[in-house]
DNA sequence: ATGAAAGCGCTAACAC
DNA sequence: GTGTTAGCGCTTTCAT
């Protein structure tokens, strides 16, 4: 080791204790052609020992791409877009491309600066993978930021239903909001609370709307089945459970629209002696994994996370549409241990 | 909108457009003073109106810092590492840096290229979240880019017991594995399998010894203690919980060496018919934060997670110190519902 | 208060 | 096969 440098070391660095010039080290390390073998590898285990990274600034400047892409979400730790990250990842990785995931906390300020940042660092493609908002105005600024950044060959996709005329992955949500009212409906039960997250979240208002077809279908009522609304997390389903009880409302199930806050709704069941599925069913959405370890474990609605994840790479990678491109999932019924017949109906 | 431009735009067409210069136009934005207010003022309309975001690799190129940091972990979904990562970024964002998480996948090969991406990207600073390895030449590349980073100006901080001679926050594992096996022995375990991760990991190897201490202190041989080896997740914490239920060891009670393992483990002894804590107690370590909502609730070690962020991210941004400091932590057993005396004991 | 010009470290023509 | 050199887009002296 010799004593501290005062800056990071410079490809002239390496070239100049491999005895090559500036060109020939750069050749070297890129591994292009025009160097012979025996010399490349030379100047690569000098690299090496001096432990030399390039610049990757400069080496955007000069050359082009960054070789990266980048990915929002709404909460890093959320399991459901970890899922949709894995995709992401594997697909990526095929390309060789990293992937940098920044996170929004559902805060239209800080997903604009986020997505700001992405410009900045010339990633090759944006994917958003939170909700779209159902105005259309919360997403003006980042609608125009994306177009700037395309005009300038940058590719985007989005995951979800948002409004910024660009390639969407849009999840089952309607649908599947359809199929889990089904089940319950099946089962007996005519009054069902729902424990939702931000009506503002296009993800939130599509699969209220398939729930509102079952019951409609089924003749029913949609205001009938009271919507709690709270913080689309954990604690936003305790939060809705906790309401829920204090209504007294005469609910035999409750459907969290996701499997987040449904684990959430379960725990302040739990701790007020409301037995699952006996004295309440409960159902999610979106079968994060943990959903069939927990207990009970959760009736849900499976949503191909990770395959979204890889079909928004995919569609931002190939070559550009004239028009914006939109991929539809499917999605499934997994019926497990947190839904039953209502007691009523059971005796 | 005018049509699609073929490249971003730069400084200099946002100059053009204000009628200005380029040193003009980039004191305007910077916010540097020099300008008059109101130019400054016309040149940032002008920038916001194009759609104009500074090239970061071309400012960093220029002028200094990338104001960002950044942060490895093992595995961006884990929840353990979730919550250190909300703790930098609470830290990052009051002192104006934007964080950026890459996740290591626990491969060595894996760990060591992000690292190198991170200098690449000339981050300000780097910190290591993950358990170090107990073999110190696992971590002989790391260290080595590392000795480069910090030569160059890079600050360095790590989360846990490595190898890397660089300011580190210690978790309070030994003490923590005490701790959690004294809860069990006081409830009359006398016989406890050990749901491990790698032996490889200094976390493994620091949570084993404290509990091995306690067993001894308790006049035991931590030998009679079994320890399964399977991957640290909560897919490793079921495989572990299937072999142990093959060997029919005569154990009363388990210890997952992390939360997420305890939870794998749950999952199976449910499956299997062993009721928790009646036949079987199980305990964690961690506390992450979804082992109060899960049923039974966890028995677990409490780790200041988010502190432990915080306080990496603070070392590493003060003045760098002659000789590598560290900070350990607290740690705090929270007793849940998932332990309880062994059946023998409690009839 | 504003402008002109010199780099920052690298890649990619372009010489030889 | 190897070396020389002109930028990439920005910040920052240094002039004015």
């Amino acid at each position: 080791m010799i004593g501290a440098v005062r800056r990071a070391l410079r490809l002239q660095d390496v070239a100049e204790a491999a005895g090559v010039s500036l060109a020939t080290a750069s050749r070297s390390l890129s591994g292009s052609n025009g160097v012979s073998p025996a010399l490349a590898a030379r100047v690569r285990a000098v690299a090496d020992e001096l432990g030399y990274v390039a610049n990757i600034h400069a080496r955007s400047l000069a050359g082009g791409s960054t070789s990266s892409i980048g990915l929002v979400v709404h909460e890093i730790g959320d399991p459901y877009f970890t899922e949709i990250a894995a995709g992401v990842m594997d697909v990526g990785e095929q390309h060789g491309l990293m992937v940098q995931v920044r996170q929004t906390r559902r805060d239209p300020d800080h997903e604009l600066a986020q997505i700001r940042a992405l410009v900045a660092n010339r990633v090759d493609g944006i994917l958003i993978a939170g909700s779209g908002y159902v105005d259309p105005r919360a997403e003006q600024a980042v609608r125009r930021q994306l177009e700037a950044f395309r005009s300038a060959g940058g590719r985007v996709a989005v995951i979800g239903r948002h409004h910024l005329g660009v390639d969407a992955v849009l999840p089952d949500n309607i649908a599947g909001g359809r199929t889990i009212a089904e089940h319950l409906l099946e089962l007996g039960h005519r009054r069902v609370a729902i424990l939702a997250g931000s009506r503002g979240l296009t993800t939130i208002a599509d699969r209220l709307a398939g729930i509102a077809e079952a019951v409609e279908a089924a003749g029913g009522a949609p205001e009938d089945w009271p919507v709690i609304e709270a913080a689309f997390t954990r604690q936003g389903g305790k939060d809705a459970a906790l309401r829920l009880l204090d209504d007294r409302a005469d609910v035999t199930a409750v459907i969290a629209l996701n499997d987040d806050m449904a684990i959430g709704a379960l725990s302040v069941l739990r701790a007020s002696g409301v037995s699952v599925p006996g004295d309440m069913s409960v159902a999610g959405f979106d079968d994060i994994e943990v959903a069939t370890d927990i207990a009970p474990s959760l009736t849900t609605v499976r949503l191909p996370m990770r395959e979204m994840g890889e079909l928004a790479l995919s569609l931002a990678l190939s070559a550009p549409a004239a028009r914006p491109r939109r991929r539809t999932t499917g999605h499934q019924l997994m019926v497990r241990d947190s839904t039953a017949a209502p007691r009523s109906q059971a005796v």
